[in-house]
DNA sequence: CAACCGATCACCT
DNA sequence: GGTGATCGGTTGC
C-alpha cells in the first residue's frame, strides 16, 4: 500500500538534478482526490533539467527567474507545473538547495491504483481485459500523466511534496528497478543531445518506443 | 508505422 | 508576435 507510506524527504531533492531523476525511477507518485480517493502510479521515465549554473539551455530556468519559474529557485522537493501548447500540464519537482533551479520532469508512469478512475480522467473507457497496449495510454507522457492524476498548474504548482499531509507526494515501496536506459530528452530544440533521460529498461509504459 | 499538422494559450521579448 | 519539456488524429509510404 503505497499510500501508508511516507513521502520521499526533502533531502531526496536536495542533489543534483540528474541523480534525482534517474533515484526517481520505480518510485511511486501518489495523488489524494479531495473524496479520498487514491490513484498512483510507479515512476518509469524522467527527465533532468538543469539550473543556470548547468547551463542548459533547454531548461525553463535558463533565462533566470521569472513569475512563472519561480518554484524552481526556491526549495526542493517542491511541484513545478506549467501549462505548454496551449492544452496540457506538465509536472516537475525542484531539486538542489534553494536559489539553483534544478528541476526533474515526470514523463511516465505505470497504473498502479486507480486505473479506472485515471482512465476516465483520460476520457478512456477500459474494457476490463484492457491490453497494456491500452494501459499505456493513460500516463505515457507527461501531458497524459497529469491528466490521469488530476494534476493542474492552479491547484498544484509550488505544492511541498514532502508533508505527510500532502495531497500530492512520492514514495517509495521498495520496488527495485532491474536496468535504466540514459537517452537524450524528447521535444526539446536544444541541449538535444545531452543524455538526461532516464527510463526503466524494457518498461511498456515508458513513452514513445520500447527502451532497452 | 512514421511524418505531419492543428489545437490553443501562457509566457516572454 | 513568436514559441513551446505535447497529444491525437490523419495522411501517406
Amino acid at each position: 500500500m503505497p499510500s501508508r507510506l511516507q513521502p520521499l524527504p526533502r533531502k531526496f531533492f536536495e542533489r543534483h538534478p540528474r541523480i534525482v531523476a534517474r533515484q526517481l525511477l520505480g518510485k511511486v507518485l501518489v495523488r489524494r482526490l479531495p473524496d479520498g480517493t487514491l490513484l498512483s502510479g510507479r515512476l518509469v521515465e524522467t527527465e533532468a533539467y538543469l539550473g543556470r549554473e548547468g547551463n542548459d539551455p533547454a531548461a525553463h530556468a535558463y533565462g533566470g527567474q521569472t513569475q512563472r519559474n519561480a518554484v524552481l529557485f526556491g526549495p526542493p522537493g517542491h511541484a513545478y507545473v506549467y501549462f505548454t501548447y496551449g492544452m496540457h500540464y506538465c509536472m516537475n519537482i525542484s531539486c538542489q538547495p534553494e536559489g539553483r533551479a534544478g528541476c526533474v520532469l515526470l514523463r511516465a508512469v505505470q497504473p498502479l491504483e486507480g486505473v479506472d478512475i485515471m482512465a476516465a480522467n483520460r476520457g478512456m473507457k477500459l474494457a476490463a481485459d484492457a491490453s497494456p497496449s491500452r494501459l499505456r495510454l493513460i500516463a505515457a507522457g507527461p501531458g497524459r500523466l497529469c491528466q490521469a492524476l488530476c494534476i493542474v498548474r492552479e491547484l498544484d504548482n509550488g505544492k511541498d511534496l514532502t508533508q505527510i499531509k500532502s495531497d500530492l507526494f512520492v514514495t517509495d515501496d521498495g520496488y527495485k528497478v532491474p536496468r535504466v536506459i540514459v537517452t537524450p530528452r524528447v521535444g526539446i530544440t536544444r541541449a538535444v543531445d545531452l543524455p538526461l533521460r532516464f527510463a526503466i529498461a524494457g518498461n511498456r509504459f515508458v513513452s514513445g518506443k520500447l527502451l532497452g
